[in-house]
RNA sequence: GGCCCGUUCGUCUAUCGGUUAGGACGCAAGAUUUUCAUUCUUGAAAGGGGGGUUCGAUUCCCCCACGGGCUACCA
């Protein structure tokens, strides 16, 4: 057991967008696996034809992609131990459930939902298992013949587990240590539906979870009550010794209030729940995702994975490849982690620090042409130095729009308070004297310039303060902004004065 | 209601019986500066309650409280 490769997967269902969650579970089972090169393979769970949403699985493999979490096998990647979709594994799980019926661990149930409705209305608590079932209508409790005839006569039925009573049943979890339960307040999960004629999870699970080789099963806390019915189910296919080990993760909760995290809360509190931008398509709404929102997929991956982890020391920022080599199951932690945005913002912005001005300008493209601005019509150069100079001052990509767009538009306004507090009498007067100076600069970059400025400045006796921040007003349009001597070199000498000159016209 | 899991600054967390309970986000103050921000420095800020065990408990055990999850022919 212990030389078997490690294989892990990640086990969405189709039903709509990745929830952020979802992305985090995915992320720990990426990581796990490459620390112990091992694969992780991506298998649809689509065993519910009901609440299937087409474009779930694509959307699924692509914020995945984004996210640089790659996998090995599974749909869209191929692999030996297909097929993947678990709607294309019918006949497979038709025969690991008559397995189960010939060894008597399983039994048919004839029961319909609206006779269990009125049973659990009927009784407070109502339990199909062990005590309740020879009350029902099932292969228990009638004849063969009864039962034979029954299908021939096309009555639905279901397939129910037989969980015997009155057994500890151990559940050995990376994260939480041993956990036991006891047999008696399991009941006896549907494992074949008769709807749709496909397995439940519970069952789909154990049987793709064996034949596709996973030995760690990593999967959210929503799963521990039923990973006892799980082990059992192992234990009756006699599949005990190679059964993969559990580990179960810590929920993500909302940032206030109580319950875990949903979509509500995104849209309630102004953060993203999921990692793409999602357009359901049967109510047609649309939900912002991280990566619309302008973050950086190293951003997304580094937060999340901080969120229920920590490598055990001070070091917060880490890339996937530090991810993978300091991440650790047993480091998990075992209560569930609120979701704290601010932080996630933060993460953005250092990514954005770190990030090369050119890869920045090919993100900051789109958003100067979203905003009217043909970016065509700059060089690399000038958008690279552009975003140097503002790149400090925010958070997302898009942010670099309000903080650089004088550079590509004079001001067509001026703010109001800065003119208040820097736009004087006298000085139009002063600003005249200041093109006078511009004028007879022949280098017009940053450090000379500016040394004739101030030197200009100190001569005459001008308030610093004062003559600055009318410059910056005129040519930026309020008291904010890089190094000023750094916009000017940018804007170039012409463009500057024409800036000064209409300040004058209209203050 | 029943069952399971959990509980350290506002938030994410470190601590594997003895610490001035550490770090990060956020917040506040200061420094720098021709503006705004960035940056830097500093500061405020925590072991749910009650019992044990122990020379000594945040750390181990029990009870309670609180939080979370599950309790479908959904995953």
């Amino acid at each position: 057991m212990t030389q078997r490769k490690v294989r892990v997967r990640f086990a969405p269902s189709p039903t709509g967008a990745l929830h952020i969650g979802g992305v985090r579970t995915a992320l720990y089972n990426y990581l796990f696996a490459k620390q112990q090169g091992g694969d992780l393979i991506l298998r649809i769970e689509d065993t519910d034809s009901q609440r299937f949403v087409p474009g779930a699985e694509a959307y699924i493999i692509e914020a995945l992609t984004w996210l640089g979490i790659k996998f090995d096998e599974g749909v869209g990647f191929g692999g030996e131990y297909g097929p993947y979709r678990q709607s294309e594994r019918r006949d497979i799980y038709k025969k690991y459930v008559n397995q189960l019926l010939e060894a008597g661990c399983a039994y048919i149930a004839f029961d319909t939902p609206e006779e269990l409705e009125a049973k659990r209305k009927e009784i407070p608590n109502f339990q199909y298992d062990a005590s309740t079932r020879m009350q029902m209508r099932n292969s228990l409790t009638l004849s063969a013949e009864e039962v034979k005839s029954l299908i021939d006569a096309g009555r639905q039925y279901v397939v129910r587990v037989k969980i015997e009573p009155n057994e500890d049943i151990h559940v050995n979890d990376l994260i939480r240590g041993e956990v036991v339960i006891n047999s008696s307040i399991l009941d006896d999960k549907v494992l074949y539906k008769s709807a749709d004629q496909l397995p439940t999870y519970h069952l789909a699970n154990i049987v793709d979870d064996h034949l596709m080789e996973v030995t760690h099963v990593i999967r959210g806390e929503e799963w521990l009550p039923s990973a006892p019915l799980h082990v059992l189910l192992y234990r009756y296919f006699g599949w005990a010794d190679t059964m993969p080990r559990f580990a179960h993760l810590a929920l993500l909760l909302k940032p206030e209030g109580n319950g875990k995290l949903s979509k509500r809360d995104g849209d309630r509190l102004g953060f993203p729940v999921f990692p793409l931008e999602w357009h359901d398509p049967k109510s047609g709404e649309i939900s912002s995702g991280y990566r619309e929102s302008g973050y950086l997929p190293e951003a997304v991956v580094n937060f999340l994975a901080l969120l229920g982890w920590n490598p055990g020391n001070d070091q917060e920022v880490m890339g996937m490849d530090e991810l993978i080599r300091s991440f650790d199951l047993s480091r998990c932690s075992k209560s569930g982690a609120k979701f704290d945005y601010e932080k996630g913002k933060w993460f953005n912005h250092h990514y954005i620090q770190e990030k090369p001005d050119e890869e920045l300008v090919a993100l900051f493209r789109p958003v100067l042409e979203a905003n009217g601005v043909d970016a065509s019509a700059y060089d690399g150069d000038y958008l690279a130095r552009v975003v140097s100079l503002v790149k400090g001052r925010v958070n997302f990509v898009k942010e670099l729009w309000e903080q650089a767009a004088f550079f590509f538009q004079a001001p067509t306004s001026y703010a109001e308070k800065d003119v208040k507090k820097r736009w004087s009498e006298d000085t139009p007067r002063i600003m005249t004297e200041l093109m006078d100076i511009l004028r007879g600069i022949e280098d017009f970059s940053s450090k000379p310039s500016e040394e004739v400025v101030i030197g200009w400045i100190t001569e005459r006796g001008y308030h610093m303060g004062n003559v600055m921040n009318a410059f910056r007003l005129a040519v930026v349009g309020q008291c904010k902004g890089p190094h000023m001597f750094d916009i000017t070199e940018l804007l170039g000498k012409e463009e500057t004065l024409a800036r000064i000159e209409k300040a004058i016209e209209r203050l």
